[in-house]
RNA sequence: GGGCGGUUAGCUCAGUUGGUCAGAGCGCCUGCCUUACAAGCAGGAGGCCGCAGGUUCAAGUCCUGCACCGCCCA
């Protein structure tokens, strides 16, 4: 059997990815009765390409996939992308600039086609790449969000919401980008610290010689002030209730106003108040019937309201503005402040808050059954943690904001009336007005938030508002996996809709996974320059070394810090396994063995027993880790086991027991079974490798086309063995201590080396059963015999269990005096606690009596120890 | 301002209900090209578990305060 020398994942990791979707291994299936485990992918933006979060997000995912899979579960990990309706937007726009194409010209239709000419191009990325990674997906059930199934569930959840009274549409202040031209939600701005002013402006007191001083951040907006503000119990104000101020630059009269929205704490205590460009100002201007003076447009430059500054653009305008005053004396001060500027989370362009008309969610009625299905655990949430934040946003849940004035995205289904201002919302498009008749009507010419339709995901892939079969099967999911950073514009909104629409929560578990941040602790991102592309460490490392090197840092509620060197150190435990399959193979060959895999062990020697009580403990391990999302143990038991017993011990055991043309004795047929197994052990979480290996392998009787469908190593309690576990421990411990006394006198290690064994204990009899194996593995010529050392024969190592003694030059005796005299000193240490603990009454007459006994055991222990080294130490020459 | 989290070996982190739990990987030191693997093998060093109190027979583990760091929301 051909197999490479070094482990080289690019020769096959590309072909399996192939394989696996041509055979069809994604595809739910299961025995009848089988659970049924279905997943939703947090669908990534068309426009992106994956990157090391999706790697990790998807490698988590897949790792639970794989396991339900293999444990017979009918399985399901369904795909897809959306439609990232202002990204992709800003793409096809900039690449039509580039063409010299503008997006107005082209006009709506055009455009869009263009736009899905664009997905259809680039738009498969990332699927190519998951399939690359080993995403187990079931590709023939991909979703896109705008898809006609999705886009019908889309429409149908708006109509059903504005008959509900859910969705209204209404004047409201949004959070407007001047540069993407839409509004957004409150999610979409992202606070950003930034250094700015705070200056201070007079504004005369109309019939007086006096000014109110007023503080703002954001000086252009003046222009539109309607009033001015201070707290009706701050005292200092008094004399000024009642009056008017009359507006620096724009000679307006505007009211003095007592309100709350005026701090008496924060700078002069008096605010002004501009309802059009600001949301507290916008509330106060309704509480006291204010005009709405718009002096900034949607292009971010003034309106013709802003009198001799229209047209400027609003930060040149504040630099007219802040001179203007300067000149008329009206500027108290400048006071650098910082603040938290609101900035499009797209293109970064700050933004501002406009007055407009738009659509929104009526969000409190859905947000309140949202609250109860977390609070009653219905929706099991890991960490836990996210659920005090879930809730503190549930609580303070704001209406969302779900029009946006794009192109590409699913269009608002309402239509307005040209004759009578009517608004019909319908699942048909209509062809007249409803209420009076006339033909003249438009539809709104405004797209759905993205997030809306995300929200339906975990119903609308799965067919609704059609009551298919795989809705019936598949809904509510069984767990979504998912960052903390869309906990709010997602997960949150998704269990509302699931619950309205479906009446059941849309998944019982979230696991909120971690971020991946590089060397220096800091967040990936573009803009740092710092990201590790995933498919370019994947060729260099290999698939399975990435996704076990994110895996092993996949604490919960813990950051990932990945670096190279991880991803070298898992692509050396890649390069181990391969090299233990090499070495099988070849001495298969040898040995003129078949890879032919029995059903069943055939236990004898020791290391059968022992190596197959530990695979049946580490799978119990594996599995119960991966079922509580905790990742990174299930990575490092499985890489222990395969690594550090599997590979160090028994196949060097084993190796002892193969000898040339031998057949297929008892030994191999074990060797195989057990290697199989942890194959399957490890498939999860390094896929191509195991399979790569496995395919080399037969079954005994017809087994599976691929391993990923092959069956998880279920813990055996006929396999755990107890005894066998202890003796090879103690067998480990005394080649340990062989090889250790070994390097104290510096023996050099092809030489054999005379050693006595003394023991009194079961250790003798374990230790002439397995003399072979300890001579070999230490390098000794070895004698047994039962009791204890006697003085001053060579270097000793001492425990309770044996003494074992090896010949040395006498040279060597300063090394052991200075071991055995830290030894002593050790002892001497736990043995005063031991007895401190004892002598306690407190502590005798509360412990528990296993703790208690355990102390008295080990006390016992390390004095007989004590006096053995001691014996040993007084036994060495005179130095 | 409100909330959440962190502080354990040189580095990155585990440590589940308080009772030998002081651990892993990487790095470091020593010796080995032992025909599966130098991406390896064998051996080894290294930690008053952030600081100060408290609860308990017993505290990385629970409570309080403090210090520093990070994140979210206003």
């Amino acid at each position: 059997m051909e197999i490479d020398k070094v482990y080289e994942p690019r020769r096959f990791e590309p072909r399996w990815a192939e394989r696996w979707i041509e055979w069809g291994v994604f595809r739910p299936e299961g025995a009848a009765g089988a659970p049924v485990f279905c997943l939703v992918i947090p669908p990534p933006n068309v426009t992106g390409s994956l990157h090391m979060g999706h790697m990790l997000e998807h490698t988590e995912i897949d790792v639970t996939i794989r396991w339900r899979r293999m444990r017979g579960e009918k399985t399901l990990w369904l795909p897809g992308t959306d439609h990232a309706g202002i990204a992709t937007q800003m793409v096809v726009t900039r690449k039509l600039a580039e063409e010299g194409i503008d997006r107005r010209e082209l006009g709506r239709d055009a455009f869009v086609k263009r736009v899905w000419e664009w997905k259809e191009q680039y738009g498969g990325a990332i699927k190519r790449q998951m399939i690359r990674l080993g995403a187990s997906c079931d590709w023939s059930r991909e979703r896109f969000t705008m898809d006609p199934g999705l886009s019908r569930a889309v429409r149908e959840v708006f109509v059903r919401l504005y008959e509900k009274g859910l969705i209204y549409r209404g004047e409201y202040m949004v959070n407007w980008c001047p540069h993407c031209h839409t509004a957004l939600s409150d999610l979409e701005t992202v606070r950003e610290e930034t250094q700015g002013n705070l200056w201070h402006i007079r504004y005369p007191v109309k019939g007086t010689e006096s000014h109110l001083v007023v503080a703002t951040t954001r000086p252009e907006t003046m222009l539109g002030d309607t009033a001015v503000a201070v707290h009706p119990k701050d005292e200092r104000y008094a004399a000024f209730h009642g009056k008017a101020a009359v507006l620096p630059l724009m000679n307006r009269e505007i009211p003095v106003i007592l309100d709350e929205l005026a701090d008496p704490k924060f700078a002069t205590g008096v605010v002004k108040v501009t309802p059009a460009h600001d949301p507290n100002d916008f509330e106060a201007g309704r509480r006291h019937r204010l005009a709405r003076i718009k002096v900034i447009g949607e292009d971010g430059r003034m309106t013709a309201e802003a009198g001799a500054y229209a047209g400027l653009d609003r930060f040149e305008a504040r630099r007219r503005v802040v001179a203007g005053l300067e000149d008329l004396g009206l500027l108290a001060k400048i006071e650098p402040y910082p603040l938290a500027v609101g900035k499009c989370q797209r293109c970064r362009t700050v933004v501002e808050p406009l007055v407009s008309t738009q659509w929104f969610v009526k969000t409190k009625p859905l947000a309140e059954p949202a609250i109860r299905v977390v609070e009653s655990g219905a929706i099991k949430v890991t960490p836990e943690n996210y659920t005090k934040t879930y809730y503190e946003w549930m609580y303070n849940i704001r209406d969302w904001c779900i029009s946006r004035q794009l192109w590409w995205g699913h269009r608002i289904p309402a239509w307005h009336c040209r004759e009578c201002g009517a608004v019909m919302v319908a699942r048909e498009d209509p062809a007249s007005c409803a209420q009076c008749g006339s033909a003249r009507i438009e539809q709104d010419p405004d797209v759905l938030d993205t997030w809306f339709s995300s929200a339906l995901w975990p119903f609308s892939t799965l067919g609704w508002p059609d009551e298919t079969a795989d809705l019936k099967t598949y809904y509510p999911t069984s767990l979504l996996i998912t960052g903390f950073d869309i906990l709010f514009f997602w997960v949150a909104r998704m269990i509302m809709m699931g619950l309205e629409f479906m009446g059941d929560v849309p998944f019982r578990e979230v696991y909120i996974h971690a971020l991946v941040r590089d060397a220096e602790r800091q967040k990936m991102s573009k803009t740092r320059d710092n990201v590790i592309d995933p498919l370019v460490v994947t060729e260099k490392y290999g698939t399975d070394a990435v996704r076990m090197s994110l895996l092993l840092g996949a604490a919960p509620g813990t950051d990932i810090v990945l670096t190279e060197e991880r991803m070298a150190s898992a692509r050396a435990f890649a390069n181990k396994i391969w090299n233990a399959a090499r070495f099988l193979f070849l001495n298969m060959e040898r040995s003129g063995v078949d890879p032919l895999v029995p059903e069943s062990p055939e236990a004898a020697a020791l290391e059968d027993r022992w190596i197959l009580s530990r695979l049946s403990r580490a799978a119990e391990a594996a599995g119960r880790a991966i079922e509580k999302y905790r990742y990174h143990e299930a990575a490092q038991v499985v890489w222990q086991f395969l690594w550090h017993e599997f590979c160090d011990w028994y196949l060097e055991v084993k190796k002892l027991r193969f000898t040339e043309r031998s057949g297929p004795t008892n030994d191999w047929r074990n060797v195989l079974y057990v290697f199989e197994a942890s194959l399957r052990l490890l498939h999860p979480l390094m896929p191509f490798l195991t399979e790569e290996l496995w395919q080399r392998l037969d079954g005994a009787s017809p087994r599976p086309k691929s391993l990923a469908l092959a069956a998880y190593p279920q813990p055996d309690v006929s396999h755990t063995d107890e005894e066998a576990e202890r003796d090879m421990a103690l067998l480990q411990e005394i080649v340990t201590s062989a090889r250790n006394l070994r390097a104290e006198m510096k023996a050099d290690p092809k030489q054999q080396i005379q050693g006595m064994l003394y023991s009194q204990t079961g250790a003798l009899e374990l230790a002439r059963a397995q003399a072979g194996v300890i001579q070999k593995l230490a390098g000794l010529k070895l004698e047994i015999a039962a009791g204890t050392a006697p003085r001053g024969e060579g270097v000793l190592r001492s425990t309770p269990e044996y003494d074992l003694v090896l010949r040395s030059p006498a040279a060597l005796a300063d090394a052991q005096r200075a071991r055995l005299r830290k030894e002593i000193g050790q002892l001497g240490k736990v043995i005063a606690n031991s007895r401190r603990q004892l002598e306690d009454p407190e502590f005798v007459s509360r412990a528990p009596a296993h703790v208690t006994e355990s102390i008295r055991r080990k006390l016992a222990e390390y004095e007989g120890q004590l006096a053995k080294s001691h014996a040993a130490l007084e036994g060495l020459p005179p130095a």
